[in-house]
DNA sequence: CTCCATACATAGCATTTCTACCTATAGGAA
DNA sequence: TTCCTATAGGTAGAAATGCTATGTATGGAG
């Protein structure tokens, strides 16, 4: 899958994959690698980034722990994270609408 | 509608259009506008570094032309651009497949 | 003891869209 | 005339954001 048309997107996704309940980075990745079938096989530079991201904007928090040796971090949805998430899945569909009619969209309107 | 959502679909956009037949820069400006109910009302700054792409890549190929004084790029797809416009519109559909099962995942996979 | 997998992290790059401007012409308003 | 608006095309610079490449550290397999 072409890398930008992701843009934008992500936040959603990553959001999504929290609502079950708290996850580490790693096992964001793969819940999103999984669930697509393999096509969503993020690098881990673009969720990292990302996460802090969400966190800095108050829709995750995330706490360290460690297991078998090594630091996790685990972040959960926030009350205003859950609120996004609802917000995010609105406007994907609205937008996937509106460009899907629109590759569909023959004959276009007449505009001389 | 958010900005950079857009991000690698203006292009496919932009050709479906031009499928119906030659239009100039305002032209499909407007028909992407009306097409969408004013969902995607695109500045010029947007549109015009987009065909100009387009033409560089060699899907659409433009002619200047000049009507009532004023001058006109009018641009028509080409049959690289045609085959883009098909492969664009597969990818689409196989993005918004993606992200819409993505959003709708519960559970997701469990992954420890 | 080396190699690999797990886990987190970041610097710098590349792409793309947007904001804000600019040029030019025609036609109507003041 | 002069000004304003609509049409038509254009660009520079900013902003956003995902990717590549690389780095740190630990534990376990061979």
């Amino acid at each position: 899958m072409r890398a930008e048309v992701l843009k934008g997107h992500l936040d959603a996704l990553l959001l999504a994959t929290l609502e079950d309940g708290p996850r580490h980075g790693c096992a964001i990745k793969e819940a999103l690698c999984e669930a697509t079938g393999g096509k969503l096989d993020l690098p881990t530079g673009t969720i990292y980034p990302a996460l802090h991201r969400l966190e800095r904007a108050g829709l995750i928090s995330g706490t360290w722990s460690v297991v078998a040796g090594r630091r996790r971090r685990t972040y959960k949805l926030t009350v205003p994270g859950h609120e996004a998430l609802a917000g995010a899945r609105q406007s994907w569909q609205e937008f996937a609408d509106t460009i899907s009619s629109a590759l569909r969209s023959t004959p276009w309107p007449a505009t001389n």
